[in-house]
DNA sequence: ATAATGGGTGTAAAAAAAACACAAAGAGGA
DNA sequence: TCCTCTTTGTGTTTTTTTTACACCCATTAT
């Protein structure tokens, strides 16, 4: 039994999973830890609750101050509350995940001194600190679940994107194969995207045409 | 400013909503509080998390000890953080729902001493005390959303319901009107529930038809 | 016995989903 | 310039799922 135990004081820590899309790939942030313990390994970003703020200010701290983020949309996801996560005190963790595009991304970016970032595949994310392992899973199951009962992609496509990388996104998510021209007649019959008028020129292929959201569109299921 | 912000010192608390059916009407737990603040005002069951605990281990502890109901089913529903839920002191609320059949509800059914429960329809909910009504109107729309897209329904009709019930509670939480023959075919024919053999005597009209969920199905959506 | 209450049943039309293969537009290199 | 390679765009048919719709049946209450 711990010291901590018999203080009955205890931490709350927020922890957030950014994700973005890149060529049809979904990615998710990561930090590299600087300092024992877990030094050099990989975490979700995060910070200490202060008494004084939201779970949603504390992450939109994060997101602005300490990663240099813009910001972005974020929602909660679910809070961790093992006794044993830190050695030598008591913190629970409230998890939130946060969506953010490509095109915004790639103005803001900048490498923050003193802190690596690296974006990984969902498909390929490397061992992690803590529990970080466990919310990781937690917070892709609850992004998948996001996408299949509301237009939630909107956000990380917000103009300008092409069906077959839309497709992509869906069937990583899904884990499902699905038809080209099935998938186009659902999107487009059923006006869930509107064609802009421009197509995706300077790559290999055929150029695609660039479609947005409908923003009209009600929330509900799609696959 | 309040003084508790200089602190540095922050709780948890746990509050549950308790839903069960009941001739097919969904019903929650509310609990009277009996001193000031509020006194006489509805709340939800809660209790302050203790350092060496888990949420789920609190959360079972009303469930068990201060309620005196059997063991439930129970899910974590969201984390609640405005910094003025209390005025002297501050205290984030992790909400859970916990599920019972009301077969087992009726078996265990007992009035503590000092605590006054009530069942309420989730459609006439009398005026609660603190946030509580933000977050009965969350639990209500988790549970929602768990019953169209799982299978969680079966928590609360564990065996020998009849398909007049269920849709009845179908057609409350999801508020759409349901055509009586497609909703038994839609049932029977996809396998989602077995007949039992029996049938409903005792009431009113003709007696109906008594079945239980099919074990073997898998989560998806049903309607 | 009769009325009232609530439950059980089938078919046809409409809508949605799934299966399926070839042509077109551009990039890259010979 | 021409040929190849890569990736996108497109329509029709079949199957599956969903919706619409009305009458009879089994029991309880009077």
């Amino acid at each position: 039994m711990n010291d901590f135990k018999n203080e009955n004081s205890l931490m709350l820590e927020t922890v957030i999973g950014i994700f973005t899309v890149n060529k049809g790939k979904i990615k998710i942030l990561l930090m590299r830890k600087k300092s024992d313990p877990y030094k050099g390994h990989w975490i979700l970003p995060g910070s200490i609750l202060n008494v004084t703020e939201t779970l949603e200010d504390n992450v939109n701290d994060i997101i602005n101050d300490k990663l240099g983020f813009p910001s972005m949309y974020i929602e909660q996801c679910y809070t961790f509350s093992q006794v044993n996560r830190y050695q030598d005190s008591r913190v629970l963790a409230v998890s939130y995940i946060g969506l953010i595009d490509n095109i915004t991304l790639v103005l803001k970016k900048q490498d923050r001194e003193g802190i690596e970032l690296e974006w990984f595949d969902i498909n390929s994310i490397p061992k992690t600190a803590y529990d970080h392992d466990q919310i990781i899973t937690k917070l892709i199951e609850y992004l998948r679940k996001r996408i299949t009962n509301s237009n939630i992609l909107r956000i990380l496509f917000p103009s300008d994107f092409t069906l077959p990388e839309l497709q992509k996104v869906y069937e990583q998510i899904l884990n499902i194969k699905i038809d080209r021209r099935n998938f186009r007649k659902k999107l487009i019959n059923l006006e869930y995207v509107v064609y802009t008028g421009d197509v995706n020129e300077g790559y290999m292929g055929r150029p695609a045409k660039l479609y947005r959201f409908n923003e009209e569109l009600k929330e509900r299921d799609i696959f």
